[in-house]
DNA sequence: ATGAGTGCAAAGGCTTTGCATTAGG
DNA sequence: CCTAATGCAAAGCCTTTGCACTCAT
């Protein structure tokens, strides 16, 4: 599970548009730091409300291209507005707690011998299938603190 | 782990709705039987196009009613439309495997045993973050077999 | 110079809402 | 009867798209 630090994340993102073409602009550094400052997933909203001066379209674009360079997974939510944060390989493994009411995303670790006993459980029940998996997304619905 | 047949589910979707107040109408009626048709997690447009002759604004309306009487669960999933299935305690506890690349989704069920330590140790990890788990999502993003 | 990236505004698509009508109890 | 439920159309909201402009290489 990789911990890089911020430097490390956009030296890595850097690569990433760059292996694919694409540049690191200003704006998509701009995305980049509010997602690390955040530290979790964030809505586009709450990413707008951020980058005042960033026009929607911009950010919009800017995350299919982030998505598509894996430096982004879109987070699924049942939130109004779609939601984000960094990639696993620059973030480290962990799942969410999705509050039902507000939509609110917090990130979640739990133990490596579960989550390795969930993957090897997992695969069997996939294989069976004709499956297979990529990843694996957990997350836990239900109210958060400040909801109550 | 409840398996109901499909009498049983319609009469407990009955004693849901009225003890919420609610009437169990033939649209109603007639939205729970396309979901235990599907046996999985369908999507407004699909059940739109099962229900040809229903309007939208009496579908979503009475999803949300089914939902806060917990006759049926939104699905997040990333997908254009909202995703619905028949709440657990109607269908068994079970979770997704999300073929990316067709968005078909099938049910899984994983051991009990590993099912109950998951609990465990979510109900843990949320305690000490002061959320309260209504349920978990398991997926499984990956690729199905047709999709090879 | 040349194509990628940006900004603005308009269009699209899913969902919600208002209001008149219908139906269930 | 009387309120809940329905149907239709319009409005809302998030997201995508078109096109002209700007910037980096």
């Amino acid at each position: 599970m990789s911990n890089l630090n911020n430097i490390e994340i956009h030296t890595a993102v850097h690569d990433l548009l760059h292996n694919a073409g694409q540049r690191y602009t200003d704006k998509r550094r701009r995305i980049i730091d509010i997602l690390i400052r955040a530290g979790k997933p964030m809505l586009i909203t709450d990413i707008l409300a951020k980058a005042k001066d960033m026009p929607q379209s911009t950010l919009y674009r800017n995350l299919l291209v982030l998505e598509e360079t894996s430096t982004v997974v879109r987070v699924v939510t049942n939130a109004d507005s779609g939601c984000y944060e960094l990639a696993e390989h620059l973030m480290g493994h962990h799942h969410h707690m999705v509050c039902s009411k507000c939509g609110v995303v917090r990130d979640v670790v739990v133990p490596e011998g579960l989550e390795h006993e969930l993957d090897k459980a997992l695969e069997k029940v996939a294989r069976r299938e004709g499956f297979t998996i990529d990843r694996h997304q957990l997350d836990l619905i239900g109210c958060c603190k400040n909801c109550k």
